[in-house]
Order: structure tokens, then C-alpha cells, then sequence
DNA sequence: TATGTACTATACCGTATGGTACATAAATAG
DNA sequence: CTATTTATGTACCATACGGTATAGTACATA
């Protein structure tokens, strides 16, 4: 049996969510190598010390706001994948990628700070790959499910879609953080739906 | 009248461009906040005032090489669009951009590097966007000459095929540095071309 | 050979960096 | 109240960083 923490100690001062939150944003802003932790200090309001005792090094930080934007990603895109209809599963994915990204044009956090210092860093190459991965089979399996409702033609190529519209996902990161504006990633959003539409076959309404 | 270099004084013991490949290796590898002047000097051989002396400070050499990759790119993916046949162009673009980013799994240069460094970067952020907007017109133009030529349908969208290959592109860039092999890249970019075929109505055989 | 000039090499500078020691504060357990 | 435990805040450390001063070197011109 796991007993509940018995809160014996001073309590810590700070909400440690809120505390990565703000972590995140440096790093999503900055990059890994290019932040500081005086940084992530500031940006907290806590003081080195208590980062390093909460959460451990730089590195182990790092970690931690890739591992929660990783499962937030996962619950954010999975739900709008969820609607029962495909164009509503596709229109909200765009939608909330869009907006996550062009936030301060700073893109996906995991494509502008994680693939880059992918390079060398196997643990951290291993975590991008298995997110892009099941980013692919959500999608695939999402649009199986749409072949199977009559949707989307018997004859679409569920795989295919996926990779079309996760491309267009990476894309309109990249595009982010170049400068496009959420509506100009709408429209090229908008433009690779037409295309999904036009390859499967769209049978419904 | 601009003089030739009349080339007095001692004559540097190097050669700029066999420098500027070794700087662009080390900056692809580490990006541009992950790599040290050190590092660069190791690399190339010379010194850091040498360094100092021909390129400049450490932002004006990650410029330089960030310059010349896309000069370079836009020669290599140029003359792969040049090919008379639209599936030898689009051949060609996707072996030759596998191979460029698969090469020690580290993508592409200007993806990896500077969309990172353009979040509070307006000079590299107006960079990257010009240059995927090239691409992209590039692409489009390409497309267009295929529907001009009967290859494509004359209902085939250029700009749509466009943005499907661009987003691929930089798609196989992020797959690279995540780890997936030259093998695996071709075989998505394989199902992207099939997609596009698709989408295109290809009339000549 | 003399002289000017640009490149090279070593050594160094001031600062910023990741990380920590230490004294203190705030909570619980007895 | 005392002891124990954990968090906080200040001040600090060793090192690594970007960048440069300076002394010496190799070439062109004269």
C-alpha cells in the first residue's frame, strides 16, 4: 500500500503545475540550450534551490515540460478526434492546433525545442518519434473509423490521410514560428482538408 | 570602382567555404544556442580570432552558414524541379532531400536550427518564412507547368499539390531527426507522391 | 632588403552559466 | 516546548562562455 504523502516539513509555497507551466514557456520560447535557469527562475517566481529540489537539473526540468506537453498534446488532439463526425474531428484539430501554436508564433513546443536537440540525445529522439507515431495511428485509426461509418470511400487509404493531415500538423508548427498568422495557417489548413476531402471519397453529408 | 582584392599582407592559410561547411556542421548538429565558438574553432581547425577576423561574431557566422545553406537547398531542390517529367521532379526532390536530412539523422539545417532561434528572432524568422514561401512558389509553378504540359489534370489545385509536397518536405526533416531511417522516409514520401498522383487526375504515363 | 599589411597563435578578460552550501523559516510529531 | 523534517532565500563557487589584446609570422610591394 502507497500511503498519501504525510506533509510532514514545511509545505512548499507554489503549485508545482503552475511552476512547469511557466517552465515550459521559457523553454518553448527559447529552446533548451538557449535558456537559462536564472531564467526559468524568474519566469516562476521561485529561486533556483527550490527548482532544483522540486524537480531536479535543467535537464531533468526539461524533461518534465516535454513529458506534460507530450500528455497534453495527447488529450487536447484525442479529443478532437473523438466527434462522431470526420470533418468535425479534422476542422477541431486544425482549430486547436492553430491556436496552440500561433500563440506568440512559437509553434509546437515539441517540434521547436525537441527536434533539435533530438540531435545526439537519444532519449529525447526516442520520446519525439513515439509522439509522432502515435500521432500517425490516432489519425489512421480515426479515419479507419470513418471508412467504416461510410464516411469516407471503401477505397481511401486510411494511412495515407493520416500522414497528410499529421505533415500538415508539423507544418503549420513550423509555419508558426515563421511568422504566419493563425489565419494564414487556417487557410492553408483549410486548403489540406480539401485535399483529405477529395481523396477519400467524402460519401455523407 | 570596386577594386579586386589586391591581396597584400599574408594570405589567410584557409579556405572560407571548406570553414563555413564545418561551422554549418557543428551549428545543424547542436543548433545555434547549443554550440560554443570553441566548438566551432575545433571543428574547422582554425583559431577563434581567425574566426573573428573573417565571419565575425558567433550570430553573424550561424547567419552566414544559415545563408548558404538556403542558397544551397535552393540549388539542390531547384534542379531537381528542372527535370522534364513532373514524376522525375518530384523523384528527385524527395531522394534528394532524404538524403540531405538522413545523414546522421539530423534533418533539415534551416528546420532544425533556425525555426528554433525565430522565436524573438525577426531577422531569422523573416529568413525561414521567405524561404519555405520560395519553396513553395516553386513548387506550385512546378505543378502548374505539369497541368500546362497534359501531365496533370487541368482541374488538378498547383497550389494545393503544392503545400501537400511542402508540408511533406518538412515533415521527412522532422521524421529524420527523430530517428526514422532513409528507408522509412522514402517510404512516406512514396505515399505522399502516390497522393498526389491521386490528386493530380496524372493523364501520361 | 626594407616596410607595410593582413593573418595566426597564445593567452587572457569579464561575465554568465549550471549548480550548491548554508542559514533560516514553517510545518508536524512527540 | 523540543526535535525533526522539509522548503525558502541569500550568497556563493567552479567552470565555460563569447570575445579580444597582443605578440609574432608570412606574404606583397618597393
Amino acid at each position: 500500500m502507497v500511503q498519501k504523502s504525510p506533509a510532514r516539513g514545511r509545505p512548499r509555497g507554489f503549485d508545482p503545475d503552475r511552476v512547469m507551466e511557466g517552465v515550459r514557456d521559457v523553454f518553448w520560447k527559447h529552446g533548451y540550450a538557449g535558456t537559462t535557469v536564472d531564467q526559468l527562475a524568474a519566469a516562476t517566481g521561485l529561486h533556483k534551490p527550490s527548482l532544483y529540489g522540486a524537480f531536479g537539473d535543467k535537464r531533468s526540468l526539461y524533461l518534465e515540460a516535454l513529458d506534460r506537453y507530450i500528455a497534453e498534446a495527447r488529450i487536447l488532439f484525442g479529443a478532437a478526434l473523438l466527434k462522431p463526425k470526420l470533418a468535425d474531428s479534422l476542422d477541431a484539430l486544425a482549430l486547436r492546433a492553430i491556436e496552440l501554436f500561433s500563440r506568440g508564433g512559437r509553434g509546437c513546443f515539441m517540434m521547436t525545442t525537441a527536434v533539435p536537440e533530438a540531435g545526439g540525445d537519444e532519449e529525447i529522439t526516442a520520446k519525439v518519434r513515439s509522439a509522432m507515431e502515435e500521432l500517425d495511428s490516432a489519425l489512421a485509426s480515426r479515419f479507419r473509423q470513418a471508412i467504416a461509418t461510410g464516411e469516407l470511400s471503401q477505397a481511401a487509404d486510411a494511412s495515407a490521410l493520416a500522414m497528410i493531415v499529421a505533415a500538415n500538423h508539423y507544418d503549420l508548427s513550423a509555419r508558426a514560428r515563421a511568422g504566419y498568422s493563425a489565419d494564414e495557417l487556417r487557410t492553408l489548413a483549410d486548403r489540406t482538408l480539401d485535399v483529405v476531402w477529395q481523396l477519400g471519397g467524402r460519401q455523407a453529408s
